[in-house]
DNA sequence: AATCGCGACAACCGCCTTTGT
DNA sequence: TACAAAGGCGGTTGTCGCGAT
């Protein structure tokens, strides 16, 4: 840690580190050091170049101020609502909210909001106008089930997906407008129309079991989102009460499952499983972008367990609620919502490793799993093949 | 002209997480 | 697995400019 030794004031005035403001001289040094070096390793900056400036100091000013493609200037009055939706769902998760706001630091906006919450609360304003205030923190968990497939991966393009939503309110990442109607605010930008998802028989539907098509292979997709905090997120039941609700009645007949395939080049993609939100961006590659169709089903996902459910999952289900109970998952910690935080990592991948696990012996066929994030939404894709 | 208050911005600090060994 | 270094993040403090008094 730093804590203790790079930030320390005497120990930096000890190493004879200057603080205080950036003459331009020293700016002029961090850039050509940049230029040269490249980003990171910050700590080497006062070695290599001769900056008397620690490495946080240095990489500050350079996220800060001399890093290109950086906005100045005041905030424009679209940038402003922004933050304000922002910070009505995220609280202070300034970063998170940078990451919105392209050329500004989080920086900028925690110090516009400061000044700004101060001069409100002076003048005896709520700190939320009023037409933002339903977005506030709590009332805007939301999750999405995403079916789709790949007629041959080969040609990932031609993927579709059918996406189902409980959601009803806006997600700042997509609009700055709180007037556009929600359905289409859950997209996900990367999805994009598809105009013969018509043709494609929706498998998860509980009122199509179809599962007659050409595809070799198919992926089903939950998503959670939720702003209430930063780490809280979807909770063991609920994951497997979804997918119960949606696997089973279509997928349990199906006995020819028997290859897993992990879509695309996965080996570029982390597989892991963080139930967590953060701002990390894990782009689709592109010969994985899931297309969808603009059709939005107003199937809401319940969270009952449905009548018509097999029970292929019921039993996991039924684990994982004495696990929940018992032990196993004694550190994820359930709010007031009904969601649970995680507060160790393996606790997360325990889950989705017993998740897989299940029903790759459920359906005597291999599971695999990949996690994909965007800006406000955990993904946990879980892909097999089929054979007819 | 001096000073006070305020807003805006910059920088620092400490804690936490991630990464590398 | 443990440890240390590096990096990230959010809270806090410092500095400066400007207008009002």
């Amino acid at each position: 840690m730093d804590g203790g030794g790079e930030t320390s004031t005497a120990a930096k005035e000890a190493r004879g580190l200057k603080k205080g403001p950036w003459t331009t001289t020293e700016d002029a040094i961090l850039t050509e050091y940049v230029r040269k070096r490249g980003e990171g390793n910050w700590n080497a900056v006062q070695k290599n170049s001769g900056l008397l400036r620690c490495g946080k100091s240095c990489r500050l000013r350079w996220a800060n101020h001399l890093r290109p493609n950086l906005r100045k200037g005041s905030f424009t009055p679209d940038e402003e609502k922004i933050i304000i939706e922002l910070h009505a769902k995220l609280g202070n998760k300034w970063a998170r909210m940078a990451s919105q706001l392209p050329g500004r630091t989080d920086n900028e906006i925690k110090n516009y909001w400061n000044t700004r919450m101060k001069r409100r609360q002076r003048a005896g304003l709520p700190l939320y106008p009023h037409e933002i205030q339903h977005l506030g923190i709590g009332n805007d968990d939301e999750f999405e089930i995403r079916c789709f497939q790949f007629p041959n991966q080969d040609h990932p393009n031609h993927q579709n997906m059918i996406q189902y939503t409980n959601s009803s309110n806006t997600s700042p990442s997509s609009s700055s407008s709180s007037s556009q109607p929600p359905k289409e605010l859950c997209l996900d930008p990367l999805i994009s129309t598809n105009p013969g998802l018509n043709q494609i028989p929706n498998m998860f539907s509980p009122y199509n079991n179809s599962f007659e098509n050409d595809n070799k292979q198919f992926g089903f997709s939950l998503t959670f989102s939720s702003s209430s905090s930063s780490n809280e997120l979807c909770n063991p039941d609920q994951l497997l009460e979804l997918m119960s609700e949606n696997l089973d009645t279509n997928v349990a007949s199906k006995k020819d499952i028997d290859v897993l395939s992990l879509m695309g080049d996965h080996e570029t993609i982390p597989s892991y499983f963080s139930l967590g939100l953060d701002t990390t961006v894990l782009e689709l590659p592109s010969n994985q972008t899931p297309c969808t169709s603009n059709i939005m089903h107003d199937n809401n996902v319940h969270l009952d367990s449905p009548a018509g459910n097999s029970g292929l999952l019921d039993a996991l289900l039924e684990e994982s609620r004495a696990l929940s109970r018992g032990g196993i998952f004694k550190d994820a910690r359930v709010s007031s919502s009904g969601l649970c935080e995680f507060q160790d990592k393996r606790v997360k991948m325990d889950f989705e490793n017993r998740l897989i696990d299940h029903l790759s012996s459920s359906h005597q066929s291999s599971f695999g799993k990949k996690c994909y994030m965007n800006s406000n939404h955990l993904n946990l894709y879980i892909i097999f093949c089929y054979n007819h």
